[in-house]
DNA sequence: GTGATAAATGATTGCGCAATCATTCGTCAA
DNA sequence: TTGACGAATGATTGCGCAATCATTTATCAC
């Protein structure tokens, strides 16, 4: 029932005060043991509230010398302002509400530390959502979100349920959808093709010159059955695609998940000779287990990962993979929303492809020059 | 200057309404295109603002036919509480503050990934903050924090600055230090003993036979620097310690970092025969650097990493390791916080050593049942 | 010197909710 | 039948700030 999704978990009275209320208000109004307020400020300074609230958020309205009399009264009483009650009377927060689908996944990880990057030396607080890849999770997190009037919000991908899309389009805030291209966004956006990702990985698999190119995906969101489609594709049109070196399975990568997805692929088709990994947790466990047969790569099996964590290019063989602009996506993000926040409408609003790039490396035959 | 640490950025004016002021508010406060209120409900339901506001937060405390009545009327106009103005009449938000070192650290991950499985049905929102080991920024985001009334607090370690302590004890909210026991906590505490975990990887490494133990280590927080004190100690007790074994730098750790580390350890020392690695990333890339140069593990070099993330046991050999309990350590932070926010005082304040465990795997030497 | 304009500052009000205290109603024992 | 008590509900007030509009003070052209 919707009506109950805010509803709290029943409460436990604190234990009553035992003096009483009069006392404890007048404790309370004791400007010695309450925080200070704006007003207090302003008493101090011997200004209007007003001003002072001006001083702190907009000191170029004000003159110099009233500046520096305010600021003197807030350090003098220790002031600082109350979130809440500037979110009520503004009807915004300095929030920025961040829907991911996992925590645990470098991929997000390495977004998030561009985020928090950028938002370091802003007003903006990063507020986070799990959404654990499910659509639904995602549109009670963007109620949730929404309701605390949020000065932005970053969602990540395209595939949000009808009632959410319904929900951020009358949304007040500017919006990024990050890690995606080519969907229609619901404002601003800023990611990659995942399709033409995994073309490309098909098309290097190819030119190197394997003829029985696979591919493994863990985890099939849209993005990464998007990447599966391109790489697909690309083999399709070389005529050298089987269904059967398509291994995928719902669960969450891992490396262990991809020691046993490189056995169930060779159980399906021993004459693999190439596989494109779904992303680097999966890619590095079938380099494992292919050395654990004693599959020499890249001779008897080519692998390409994906995103292209540190620590692929350090492997032995170092892993050829796609790497995917993490940190940028996450940066470019913040700095789209900074820029929608202080300028509504002034930006052009952005769909920005921030592309990726083929490291080709030795899990993969290099034959440039060869031919 | 303290007084500017909350003074916002210049705001660029919005474009002025053309439309009349009064023709505004006749349209906010026509209920058509407003979100509806307290007072909305109430009235729909005929009932008192107060009445609502307890069926939703208390409802065992309303009768059951004016709670259907009331949730009714909630559910027909769609109301959803607004938090800002729960927060500025309460004194309290539902916000949960996080303080990490890292966000793109395994470690962390795991420890976010347990408080958000937790959070996800409770009324608490989680807020991370990132102090990139810096106790100075800490201390800042903590008075952050703070500002925002959070119901409970999460912070990591020990090590906050004089100041940052005085703020936090006369902060009325429960708060949690996880990952580190032994200390002195605030108010709760859950966590492990780094000492006593590096002086078990020390232990272990002796009793596998090496006469020559070392260790590397980066960024050299307080608690990584326990770790190594404890190894340190173990060895020395066994007579086996030589200071040119211990390799340590202050930059952050990866795989890339690790296998110079290696180098490192064995232009200073090549009689090193086994490496207690300060934790993963370092481990892996003390291990690929190793295979690379055809150094056998556990033979020549016995290597012990730690925290034991996913990928270690895949390795080849599998790595040994000191196992942390991350996801636990945090799951148990935010019940704890849960339990103190829901019947404060009432329970008694924990202080909980969640322990560690010795993975033995095939990158030291198994000796058992040889002795 | 006057009026016009801009710059600087102030008075008032209400954002939406929860804490407080007050009241009403029903139930039960004496 | 009465009074006491607890359960259920309500009226009022203020949390701390920012939006609005109003007013005052400086600045300048003529």
């Amino acid at each position: 029932m919707i009506a109950q999704s805010f509803v709290n978990q029943p409460n436990v009275y604190r234990q009553k005060y035992s003096i009483s209320y009069d006392k404890l208000m007048a404790k309370r109004r004791s400007s010695s043991s309450r925080k200070p307020t704006l007003v207090d400020v302003a008493k101090a300074a011997n200004v209007s509230a007003i001003t002072v609230s001006r001083t702190i958020r907009s000191p170029e309205l004000v003159s110099p010398q009233m500046r520096i009399r305010v600021e003197a009264a807030v350090e003098k009483l220790g002031y600082s302002p109350d979130p809440a009650a500037s979110a009520l009377a503004s009807r915004v927060t300095h929030n920025i509400g961040l829907l991911l689908p996992s925590l645990t996944n470098t991929v997000f990880e390495d977004v998030l530390d561009g985020i928090y990057e950028v938002s370091e030396e802003t007003r903006f607080f990063i507020q986070i959502g799990d959404t654990r890849y499910s659509a639904l999770k995602e549109e009670a997190l963007i109620g949730t979100f929404l309701r605390q009037k949020p000065a932005g919000l970053i969602l990540t991908g395209f595939e949000q349920t009808e009632k959410a899309r319904k929900m951020l389009s009358s949304a007040h805030c500017p919006i990024v959808q990050i890690m995606d291209y080519g969907g229609t966004p619901i404002d601003m956006a800023v990611g990659f093709d995942h399709e033409a990702a995994g073309y490309a990985a098909a098309a290097h698999l190819i030119e190197c010159g394997y003829r029985n190119p696979g591919c493994v995906g863990a985890r099939l969101d849209a993005r990464s059955r998007r990447r599966l489609d391109g790489f697909r594709k690309a083999c399709q049109e070389a005529n050298l695609w089987d269904e059967r070196r398509m291994v995928t399975t719902p669960q969450s990568s891992s490396v262990g998940l991809g020691r046993h997805m490189l056995e169930e692929m060779l159980s399906k088709d021993e004459t693999v000779d190439a596989i494109f990994c779904n992303n680097d947790d999966i890619g590095i466990g079938v380099l494992v287990e292919a050395q654990r047969r004693l599959i020499s790569v890249p001779d008897q099996l080519g692998i390409c990962s994906f995103h292209d964590m540190e620590m692929t290019k350090h492997m032995h063989p170092a892993l050829t993979a796609i790497a995917t602009p993490r940190y940028e996506i996450g940066k470019m993000a913040f700095e789209m929303l900074l820029a929608e926040i202080d300028q509504p409408q002034s930006v052009k609003k952005r769909i920005v492809n921030s592309g990726f790039e083929l490291k080709k490396r030795s899990s993969t035959k290099n034959l440039a020059g060869k031919f």
